[in-house]
DNA sequence: CGGGGAGCAAGA
DNA sequence: CTTGCTCCCCGC
């Protein structure tokens, strides 16, 4: 008999011992019997019989991880603090089937201008770098003309973008060159899709994956080449154990696969910008001419910006409006006696949805009736920090002969809703767009020759040492949506302009004296580790808090920047604490938190949230 | 992770 | 003494 340790996929469980007959290789799926339960279970070594009684493994699975999954698996569960289990679960779906790795001539008649030919030939010669180059520069041409180029060696291609939502329009253009060597894949695809899917890429007809960050733990065999497009984007950052970031995951595992990792973006962050090779396009192929209006101010819509909308909209311009809230308004208060409408379960202002007739909370998402007056006094409620339905329903009041579409995640829902709204406004059957933060999401707007821009000081106001890259890279990417092919007007709301005039056509300015005020104190030069902390009980969670402190303390190998309440206190009923720790070494963050963790917390590594 | 049991508080 | 609920333990 032989005995075997195993780890449980997706199980924070600890390696368990099982027995089978005959000798299995490491890292074979099994399954398992755990307390009565089946459990897909992976191989990880052989070992001497233990002391104790062991169960048989149930069946021996015709599925094998490939040795960079396991060595991918194995950083993230020493750097990101998981278990085995968790990041080998990562690389689910499976795979049986041996890949035929033939080359391909490649068909592509692509024809690239001679900037992107240079940024082509600069990436030719590294291992990994940064595409810096503007909206509108052609970077995709770039990257298939590199898709290609694995192609011909024989090499599979791995394409990250920060969205679900951004997949479609993106594989229309792939396929217009590589057909039915493209897959797209995420976790919102059917089953039967995702099945079809899989058996394209283990026939070896897939040589391009494109998705979001699951993309990057599929199946596939010879990797040549990883793209990571829109490389800032905070999508990127796993918000759930393990903790991952796809991008530096793509860096590590393009490493160890010796493949060429290519992180694109307008407005890269700071930390790429100073650690990766730099490659720049400086200009966009059409160059327009841009008027930016700066406006102090709150957060709202001025009698400047209605004229303006006026006049663009006659011009036959369209237009687009951003601010940073959802729902109507994102405070109810009493102006009376200061009582606030906060979520009972959270402590978070409810959010004021007129339409659908409710208050509601934006972290639990409990709803209840908007109160007709002060539940303390009965005096008048009063609504504060406006939000996009608002500011739709202002629009339409003011403009009842235009067409108006609010576009956030309260009506953008569905992948299709997104298309049907994106064709709407690319056949000019909607005036002004009305939205957040996905506005700024690299989706191919028409004709927008207004932007405006509201609500950039909350941004650069958020308990975040990023909150200035944030609201900066915000900026260019939405003043990057108006004026792709005609002159355009940007007008930012901000009671701090010279931070953005100062910068005005020049992010790498900004990145330089970025990285300047960070030295010794943020990345890229020093690495974070937030411990995160949630208790029913206030007192307890407060206690643990403490105790984990004074033993960090003891240590005294890395610094504790802060220990203490969680920006939103309280989150589903759960209190909710910080620890952030400060080293210029990963390793002492990475010793530190290994031996004070007994699971009372979790661990955030290169945390890019602190609320 | 996820189920079972200990341990404590509110109910009859 | 039941019922409910959280927390802690542990799996092979």
């Amino acid at each position: 008999m032989h005995y075997y340790e195993v780890c449980l996929l997706g199980k924070r469980a600890p390696l368990l011992t099982y027995h089978f007959s005959k000798v299995l290789k490491p890292y074979q799926l099994v399954t398992v019997e755990v307390r009565g339960k089946e459990c897909k279970a992976s191989i990880l070594r052989r070992v001497e019989k233990p002391m104790f009684q062991t169960r048989m493994i149930q069946e021996v699975l015709p599925y094998h991880f490939y040795p960079y999954q396991i060595e991918t698996a194995h950083f993230i569960a020493t750097y990101y603090t998981s278990t085995y289990g968790e990041a080998l679960a990562l690389f689910e779906p499976f795979h049986d089937q041996p890949l035929s790795a033939d080359c391909i001539e490649s068909t592509t008649d692509l024809q690239l201008s001679s900037v992107q030919e240079q940024a082509l030939h600069a990436l030719q010669k590294v291992e990994s770098a940064l595409l810096f180059a503007p909206t509108g520069s052609g970077k995709t041409e770039i990257y298939m003309k590199l898709f290609a180029e694995a192609m011909q060696e024989g090499k599979r291609s791995i394409f990250l973008m920060p969205e679900i939502s951004l997949t479609p329009q993106m594989e229309k253009r792939l396929q217009i060159h590589f057909g039915e060597r493209v897959a797209i894949w995420h976790s919102k695809l059917t089953k039967k899709r995702k099945e079809e899917t899989l058996k394209r890429i283990y026939s070896g007809e897939v040589w391009i994956v494109a998705g979001p960050r699951s993309a990057l733990f599929l199946p596939l065999q010879s990797i040549g080449l990883i793209v990571v497009d829109e490389e800032h984007d905070d999508s990127y950052k796993a918000h759930q154990r393990p903790r991952y970031h796809a991008r530096d995951l793509a860096l590590v595992m393009g490493k160890k696969l010796g493949a060429k990792v290519v992180l694109g973006s307008a407005t890269p962050s700071a930390v790429t910008f100073a650690r990766q090779p730099v490659i720049r396009i400086k200009e966009p192929y059409v160059r327009t001419k841009k008027r930016f209006i700066f406006e102090s101010g709150g957060c709202r819509l001025t009698p400047a910006m209605f004229e303006a909308i006026e006049a663009h909209h006659r011009a036959g311009g369209q237009i687009l409006v951003f601010l940073p809230t959802r729902a109507n308004f994102k405070y109810l208060y009493c102006d009376n006696c200061g009582y606030s409408v906060e979520c009972p379960f959270c402590s978070v202002g409810m959010s004021l949805h007129r339409h659908r007739k409710v208050v509601q909370c934006h972290y639990c998402n409990y709803a209840e009736k908007i109160p007709e007056s002060c539940p303390s006094c009965g005096a008048m409620i009063r609504a504060d920090r406006i939000g996009t339905a608002e500011v739709v329903e202002q629009l339409r009041d003011h403009f009842p002969y235009m067409k108006i579409q609010q576009f956030d995640k309260d009506t953008i829902t569905t992948a299709n809703k997104l298309q049907k709204v994106l064709d709407k406004f690319a056949n000019r059957e909607t005036d002004i767009l009305v939205g957040t933060q996905m506005l700024a999401k690299g989706h191919d707007y028409a004709d927008i020759t207004l932007a405006i821009i509201l609500g950039l000081d909350y941004i650069l106001a958020l308990p975040d040492y990023r909150a200035r890259e944030r609201a900066q890279s915000l900026f260019v990417q939405l003043a990057g949506r108006a004026g792709r092919a005609r002159e355009a007007t940007v007008m930012v709301q901000t009671n701090q302009p010279e931070f953005f005039t100062e910068y005005l056509g020049d992010y790498e300015k900004f990145l330089r004296e970025e990285l300047i005020y960070r030295k010794d104190l943020y990345p890229p030069t020093m690495h974070l580790c937030r411990l995160l902390f949630a208790s029913k009980e206030e007192a307890k969670g407060l206690a643990e808090v403490e105790q984990v402190r004074v033993q960090i303390e003891q240590f005294g190998i890395v610094e504790i920047v802060g220990a203490g309440k969680a920006p939103i206190e309280k989150i589903a009923g759960k209190f909710r604490f910080n620890i952030l720790l400060r080293s210029p070494h990963r390793s002492n963050l990475l010793r530190v938190v290994k031996a004070v963790h007994r699971g009372q917390f979790e661990v955030d590594m290169d945390p890019v949230d602190f609320v």
